[in-house]
RNA sequence: CGGAUAGUAGCGCAGAGGCUAGCGCACUUGCUUCGGGAGCAAGAUGUCGGAGGUUCAAGUCCUCUCUAUCCGACCA
């Protein structure tokens, strides 16, 4: 490619909506531009580099016995009515309707389209195992797009679906992609973590996320150095200390001014794990086969010194979606807000308790009444409920293991999900087993998001003067830039790389050196030829490799094509090397 | 969806009632220059986000609206 022909342009100041370092130098460089709130146009640049992010998708999922399709965006309701998600998901899916008034999405992600498909070309057990894949687009539209390329509404997505007759052939399906993931990330550049995750609207039980540790990241990963424990802050456990003592009968006490649990700790000059506080929330329920939707108020009871994960109380009382309570749907439930605790609630609230509550006691909560709480409310004996973990894993909380945990910013980059039979049996997908018997497939869905995969390598390949990113994805293998009045010779090297089949890019701009060189260094080719008069003149060519700036390297003209065709290979299997192995056992 | 901020040239910004809307970079032409964002000269570029209003006069004041960004709610 030609300079002097590029369409897009790089831009010496970062508009002003940047606000990483990634997303800035990938608007800087032109590789991408922003269209709207979380849409974007990916440039030649950007869209050479995603092209070879997806290639290296297609080897890694072919190589697991994968078979490319392509489902529509559009999709007709009724599948979405199938399984319920219609109804379930809020206003993210963008629905309309079509010329004659049908009911039609855009599709945010492709179960139900994989399964509809499936269960017309799966009969028997003999066509079992099946896997397939697309790389297509997704919109979601989310409420808060942000951070560039990291959260976005419309982005491409490769997603596969496996197909299994039984239990094991879902997790040989599942630990091929586990470590597919590991190789896909590696031959890019990427390093990643797997942590273990919450599988959201998916639905299915066991999930593992793909993460790139970084500070701009929007989910947080609970680590343990010592047992290797990862895991989404979402589902992430620990060990709670817990404290009985003899019973003791409850007492009413005037605590005036006292709704926060620190409030109340210095009154009674007590500690915060002995108190109970209250959580009041509204989850929606809503019926998957019509839609129709409930709400019930949610009262979560948990240990004063732990808060309360949203999402371990949203799957502790099957909710939909849950948002806080308001303070009169506190009050018709017959609590008080700030004063609120289970005890002598209206019967039809939700009561989710959290462990450290039923295997503490004695515990201090609040009495329903304005001003005063309860010494001594004991589980069991006071009030009863639902009993799960729904607590929030923190920063130096301790690991099963016994070792300190720690806190993590990520951004997740790829998802694997057992589905299990909930799309196969909702849309039935079934097939004949060898007895003769009719069973549901059963599923699982894997996705890399690579818009965002873009997005975090260009985070991690970048230092003040631009981009750096790996010769894998990076969208010209070697920059060539001309300085000489010789323009043969500059055409011929040009041509001579291009015809090996090397990706170069050839500033031929009638632009000063300064420039060039500028522009080579934000745009971050990972090879740079200088040809200039000086080395010229000695049969040389300079070469710099844009990971190290510093170094100077002079390679013969005459050989400068074989010479070039090794520093890529080298460059190529430095990467290779960094391949993680990593054993899943389920 | 709540709170905050901002929309003036491709990008970054100035102009805060006064008549012809500006600066830097980028762009065009010419000459010089040519190893780290060159110099000189000449030029082109704007429905001042949109609609309505106040005024002799509106980027500038008022009302509504649209869009974007950030914080939160939310989210694979």
């Amino acid at each position: 490619m030609r300079m002097s022909k590029m369409f897009s342009r790089t831009l010496r100041e970062a508009p002003s909506t940047a606000d990483s370092k990634g997303y800035e130098l990938l608007l800087r460089a032109g590789f991408v531009r922003q269209m709207g709130a979380g849409i974007f146009s990916l440039l030649p640049l950007g869209y050479r580099t995603t092209t070879k992010i997806e290639n290296i998708i297609r080897e890694e999922m072919d190589e697991i016995g994968g078979q490319e399709i392509l489902m529509p965006v559009v999709n007709p309701a009724d599948i979405w009515k199938e399984t319920g998600r219609y109804y379930s998901i809020d206003k993210e899916m963008c629905r309309f309707s079509d010329r004659a008034n049908r009911d039609m999405v855009l599709a945010m992600t492709h179960e139900e389209d994989a399964t509809a498909i499936a269960r017309n070309e799966i009969g028997s057990y003999k066509k079992l195992p099946q896997l397939i894949y697309q790389i297509q687009t997704k919109w979601r539209d989310d409420a808060r797009p942000r951070a560039g390329l990291i959260r976005v509404r419309e982005f491409t997505m490769k997603d596969s679906y496996s197909f299994d007759r039984n239990i094991e052939g879902l997790n040989e399906q599942y630990k091929n992609h586990y470590a597919s993931y590991f190789r896909i990330f590696s031959k890019a550049g990427l390093p990643v973590i797997v942590v273990g995750a919450d599988s959201g609207m998916m639905g299915g039980k066991i999930s593992h996320e793909y993460m790139y540790l970084s500070p701009i990241g929007e989910d947080t990963i609970i680590t343990c150095d010592k047992c290797g424990y990862t895991a989404n802050r979402q589902v992430a456990v620990f060990q709670k200390e817990y404290f009985k003592e003899e019973e003791k009968s409850l007492e009413k006490i005037k605590t005036p001014n006292c709704k926060t649990i620190e409030e109340l700790c210095t009154l009674l000059n007590i500690e915060k794990r002995q108190t109970a506080k209250a959580v009041f929330m509204v989850g929606t329920y809503i019926d998957d086969k019509t839609g129709e939707e409930e709400e019930k108020l949610i009262i979560a009871t948990i240990r004063g010194d732990f808060d309360v994960e949203e999402n371990k109380l949203q799957k502790a009382c099957k909710a939909n979606s849950l948002r806080p309570a308001h303070e009169d749907e506190i009050k018709a439930a017959k609590m008080v807000p700030g004063y609120g605790s289970a005890i002598n609630c209206d019967p039809k609230t939700i009561i989710i308790v959290d462990d450290s509550v039923k295997k503490s006691n004695n515990l201090v909560a609040g009495a329903n009444e304005e001003e005063y709480h309860l010494l001594n409310t004991n589980y069991g004996r006071d009030y009863k409920g639902i009993v799960a973990d729904i607590a929030s894993a923190k920063d130096g909380y301790t690991c099963q293991c016994g070792h300190k945990l720690k806190e993590n910013r990520g951004i997740e980059v790829g998802n694997i999900f057992q589905l299990g039979t909930k799309y196969s049996e909702s849309m039935n997908c079934f097939f004949t087993d060898e007895d003769g018997k009719n069973k549901p497939v059963i599923m699982g869905s894997y996705g890399i998001g690579v818009g965002r995969f873009l997005a975090c390598l260009a985070e991690e390949y970048n230092d003040e003067q631009g981009l750096s990113l790996p010769i894998s994805v990076a969208p010209y293998q070697v920059h060539l830039i001309s300085l000489i009045k010789d323009k043969e010779l500059s055409e011929k090297i040009y041509n001579d790389l291009t015809n090996k089949g090397i990706d170069v890019l050839y500033d031929d701009r009638k632009e000063s050196p300064g420039v060039k060189f500028t522009d080579a260094d934000l745009i971050g080719i990972p090879i740079r030829i200088t040809l200039g008069n000086r080395s010229v003149k000695e049969g040389k060519a300079e070469v710099k490799f844009r990971n190290n700036l510093s170094e100077n390297f002079l390679f013969n003209l005459d050989s400068i094509t074989e010479e070039i065709q090794k520093s890529i290979d080298n460059l190529k299997s430095e990467l290779t090397k960094k391949i993680i192995h990593k054993e899943l056992s389920l």
